[in-house]
DNA sequence: CATGAATGAGACTTCATTCAT
DNA sequence: AATGAATGAAGTCTCATTCAT
């Protein structure tokens, strides 16, 4: 293991990651086959395990190296816009442009990456956290500062905020990406600020259910 | 295929379903061997495909079944409802208490269900597009009534609410179930309404990005 | 382990032993390949998975399976005999003439068997040890007859007999099993019985060198 | 390999050598990689291959040359000695002594030479030979100068002799060395002289069944 | 003489599925 | 309708060995 990191970072492995990413799109992380990606990186099936430990943790890599660099994108680019109305709007943008941008690297985040199994959820989500932080910064900010409603518990604007990019990204990508996922930006951001209700305030009614 | 149809809704059919949701549950799917899954249920291996075409129909069919009787449920639940408001909150309602009163079935659901694989992904596709049109009614009427924002794209405001009470549901079987998910019904219904600005009506800033 | 047990004694488990013996003997353990082996017995290479947990364990089944015949067979034999001179005679004959009449099996048993591999010894020793028990039964009633030496340690007597008969039967095969085998019964008795000075009784000299 | 040799007999050498004992007896044959005797030897992985063709190789020239030294010694203790009995003791004492003072070297000679693998086995018969030549020169003198039987096949001693040495060796490796092999010194070579009878002369019994 | 990153062959084993009974 | 013994395809991973430096 400690071996394996000090291989890490060389044009082999980035040769490995990105034939992955596109092996993995193609095909899906069952059919993907180890020796397809070693070819396609140019480099022996061996090789694959200096680098990796093992499919999973090369699949868990992929997603940790790639989506590593969005976020730390996204967290220099949310740094130096002072209105969390600006931040909550740049992340909607970032995260449907990063997809939008390389749509193998989107078809493996947003279906490859649903696997149940365990050790890849949990490498997954150590990745996750740090982008959830993210969101989770935005949404106190906002609270603090009073754009965003103090009363809303953070967690489930959170699971809101990610749970719309992620399912309208989906969508995207169920659907062929025949569209261009970055018309959904402005109204994205609209809707998660202002709701289905489009700003109007308090409407009457939906109340007397609340009993049951 | 006929066949197998002509055997379905029986004593062992139910109870392999019974058997698969506990099975997928407490192993996941790969992890999931139908010979334990036929054992479970009482019957031989052999039969389970008696009912079901193999192991992937009957994960999609432990779905169908389930979920299937949720549409219906929630569909005539909602029907009796005239507001669309009334209609919403009983669907994040509805959608919730499903989950928390079958844990096992919320772990298949929000868990296994998620495999990328093209077959299931497609079966349970089918599935779910009967679920996306309640919502979509829930929103289209909503929209023709006024109470919703007409200027809003219908199938994102469904991907919002989707993707909120699923991404809310599965942050909640991955915490271990830990807390009450049906406290989450009451926020989760005035955030999808109004948004995280919470009704105050247009604020001011996150437009000076709007053109990057 | 209790389904593969309950799979046991059949046909097709003899007929894979049988297989096995005859690779392991042609092939060596671990050019053996458990296809060929499928093969030769003429099932399915899975169908072997049925009746033995892996490899190892269809190496060790093997001895097991032969070996505790010839124990059993031996035991027989020698509980008519009230001698312990004709039991050893009778011992001798019997761990000769068991491995004269199978040369495939001889060479499984002094050749393949010898593997370091820890699981696999294990699993031998727990089939050699009723065998150094029959052994250390002729010794013992030879000492308390008084026709074998009672200040000898019983153990070092049994590695003597078995240590003798092991190597000259290693030898044999090595040898390539030119010569008949069970023209060594009648000296190796003698050779056990007497020693190399023949049974003249006690000699000068050897003793200068004790204390060293 | 001309080129091998011209490197054999160096610090390295030695150090690889006893590197590979030492991983031979922890990990067994199979299980000991030889980038882990490389680096326990202090050298590249790539360096061992300068002093030996293979790992096969290695643990034959382990055994090669400690065992040839063994040999040598024994020539050397026995040659002064004139009687065939101090000789046969002697060589007893040599053979538990040897594996008695070096634990590693006894488990690796004991447990992991064992292979069955052709090659080795050929590899290690080589350095054995001019081990049983020197028990073969003890038994010919013997029987020469009347203390050991004349009519007893020299080989068939020859296999007593290193048979029992060799399973009383064994065992007691796998007793996991718990007790002083040196006590078996003195029994054994009275035991391989006198025989199991002690050395009381003929006896009857155990010729009723020599013609079965 | 030495290194150590790269190679790549090779086989065990699992388990969904079938089909004779 | 049910059984369950038998099938057999299919792919990951290890590690001895090489060779450019």
């Amino acid at each position: 293991m400690t071996l394996i990191l000090s291989y890490r970072r060389g044009e082999k492995f980035d040769n490995i990651i990105r034939a992955a990413i596109s092996v993995f799109a193609k095909y899906g992380y069952h059919q993907a086959q180890v020796s397809r990606i070693a070819e396609e990186a140019g480099v022996a099936a061996g090789t694959i395990y200096l680098y990796f430990e093992n499919k999973q943790d090369l699949l868990i890599s992929v997603f940790r190296e790639r989506f590593g660099q969005i976020v730390e994108h996204s967290k220099s680019q949310l740094e130096d816009l002072p209105s969390p109305l600006d931040k909550l709007y740049r992340l909607v943008y970032s995260h449907y442009a990063t997809l939008a941008q390389d749509p193998e690297f989107a078809t493996v985040t947003q279906i490859e990456l649903r696997q149940s199994d365990p050790v890849i959820r949990t490498g997954i989500s150590t990745v996750m956290r740090s982008y959830f932080e993210i969101i989770d910064g935005v949404v106190a900010l906002g609270q603090s500062q009073g754009q965003f409603d103090p009363s809303l518990d953070r967690r489930l604007m959170r699971n809101m905020i990610f749970g719309t990019l992620d399912q309208t990204a989906t969508a995207w990508v169920l659907s062929g990406m025949k569209y261009d996922l970055l018309t959904q930006v402005e109204p994205t951001y609209r809707l998660l600020l202002y709701g289905m209700a489009g700003g109007k305030g308090a409407i009457e009614g939906g109340g007397a259910l609340r009993t049951s």
